[in-house]
DNA sequence: ATCGTTGTCGGCATCGTTTGCGTAAAAAAA
DNA sequence: TTTTTTTACGCAAACGATGCCGACAACGAT
């Protein structure tokens, strides 16, 4: 079958040690310039490439991350991917990617068959359903080194990555506001999730700052983070039955924004002329839609790379780091038809 | 800092030798009960993991296989991975990720690099720019395991899985005859990709069982696959600016269809009122576009699970396989505003 | 002639695990 | 009691590469 060349195999055919062989490799100044020629020369010949994986057992590291997301089909985290291998690559990590499909156990396996020593560190957003951190805790305390990114929590002290969740949501619901409406309702994720509770905190502070009253039935969960569509077409039924009707809807998350959209199309409500619609999401596509929808757009390329460079700045510090960093990248608004200016006959 | 327990620290600290806790871990027969147990409770307490890298090196297999592609973040892509995920997983394998942003030299580095034992076989869609093959040829001729998926090249005889790009192309081709369209243009990626040339046939074919003529000029060819807008854009000013203006488009790849869209947006020109627009897209979002895209969908997620069984199949295989197959699955067309009865006042 | 130095190279242990073989003690058979 | 068998374990090699240490020649210096 595929046998690749080894040291061995050049050492013996060239009548020499394997530890002059490895030393003519890597030019050590003690190999005559001959024998070194020689060596070279046939282990180009026979493309030969040292094993990776007898490196990773003597250096006791594999040289590769991994990356713990809910889903690579989604536009954030594709993005964010992308941001991670291109910095992984420059820096002859690999990258092996992994999805907890937003299941707090597939998460936990995923975790665990990673770190026992497969790679030399974790990339980490967490999925909606984990509210317990106890399989990172265990790591992060014997010194594996993990980053946080997008989805994180407050129980481990490590290096994290964000964006300005709180700020983008403030943004994007002042933009509403100033587009006419009053009444805006709010679609997201699992309430515990860091990303739910800043850009809750963000609209509320929006409606505050506008003297609107904050309305707890004008907020919904969907605990899946817009997996299973039922779940945000209960809640923005529910939404729509109220005696109070919202004339707005800011959603926070990218699967529930397009889906959100979905919903309302298929129950043949206008927007933004019945309802306006406007949240997260990081879709290339939202300008195509009906209406184009105005988001916020998190810097997913740019948190990628962020993160994979704290990683690896973790990875190959000399000594334990105890001093840990929480960057936060700025989130950006695009205003589109979904939330244009309220008209004034359905005041 | 981490250092996880060993087989070794087990036996040092149970007064065994490490062959005993081995065995006694894998429950061999000539493992006393009392012994095995004493070395299973201690492994269970300090959470004893084999190290996957030392069984690599001793198994000759890293138990991982990585998948090359041109670009997670596309629909057809990511949802392919998902179905390659699932299987590994299932099997016991890890996944790789790596992308060759179409381009040939990007491909090389990462197959030369992927391959050289870190990995034990290769799912492959080639890149736009690629259009020779040593570099997969020498892997595959020294039994080194690849499975090529969507888009393949004849050059290399190994399993392959394929959507019926003919058949899809045809079909959808013909839906656009079927609702009025006489001058049917066609925009696809780089003429020399499997996916290119299949879909041409059956979009040829169409036109001929309807007696339709062909016409060269009405094939517009983006040698980026969609990753630069301007392409696409310049394209499709070119087929506007002909003197007998196609009536539809039919484009022939995930991004160029979205692309298409959005030039025709930008150009302000009516879908499907003055050019009706339908091609291959795997995107969920095409329903919610204005106008909803009418696509072809590959079953991308199958497709990568195909992939993935042919190759566990030849990476486990004991005797050097010989005999390989090429799979071909059915695309699916969804019907949508874009591509409407055509209307009769613009004869 | 003896010693120290320098230039080249090989031996061996190491990383963590598995496995074939050898062997001590205990049990069974003679 | 002696021999054979069984039980239960240890030793060492192997996977591929590296690096410490030591060997040995040739050389100049004493």
């Amino acid at each position: 079958m595929y046998e690749p060349i080894t040291i061995k195999d050049i050492a013996k055919a060239l009548g020499l040690s394997t530890s002059t062989v490895s030393r003519a490799l890597r030019g050590s100044y003690e190999i005559s310039a001959e024998t070194k020629k020689l060596v070279v020369e046939y282990a180009e010949q026979f493309n030969y490439r040292p094993n990776p994986i007898a490196l990773s057992l003597k250096e006791r590291r594999s040289r590769s991350i991994a990356v713990v997301v809910c889903e690579i089909a989604n536009n954030y985290f594709s993005q964010a991917i992308n941001g991670i291998e291109s910095v992984a690559y420059n820096r002859g990590y690999h990258v092996i990617i992994s999805q907890s499909h937003e299941s707090y156990e597939r998460e936990i396996v995923n975790v665990e068959h990673l770190a026992s020593r497969s790679v030399d560190g974790l990339l980490v957003s967490l999925s909606a359903e984990t509210n317990q951190f106890d399989h990172y805790k265990n790591l992060h305390d014997k010194g594996f080194p993990i980053v946080f990114f997008d989805r994180i929590t407050d129980e481990i002290e490590t290096h994290k990555v964000v964006a300005d969740n709180y700020q983008g949501a403030y943004n994007i619901t002042k933009h509403l506001i100033n587009a006419g409406y009053k009444k805006i309702a709010h679609l997201t994720s699992a309430a515990h999730l860091s990303i739910s509770v800043e850009r809750l905190e963000g609209y509320k502070a929006a409606l505050r700052d506008n003297k609107i009253p904050f309305n707890d039935l004008y907020v919904k969960n969907c605990n899946h983070g817009g997996m299973i569509y039922n779940e945000q077409e209960d809640a923005i039924k529910s939404l729509l039955n109220l005696k109070d009707k919202p004339d707005a809807i800011f959603s926070g998350g990218d699967k529930l924004t397009v889906s959100c959209l979905a919903v309302l199309n298929e129950l043949k409500v206008k927007v933004p002329d019945e309802v306006a619609l406007a949240g997260f999401s990081n879709s290339p596509l939202v300008e195509l839609m009906k209406p184009g929808l105005t988001v916020v757009k998190q810097p997913a390329f740019e948190m990628g790379q962020t993160a994979t460079e704290l990683l690896i700045k973790l990875i190959e510090s000399k000594r334990p780091v105890t001093e840990f960093e929480k960057i936060v990248l700025q989130t950006e608004v695009f205003e589109r038809e979904s939330s244009a200016k309220k008209k004034p006959n359905k005041k």
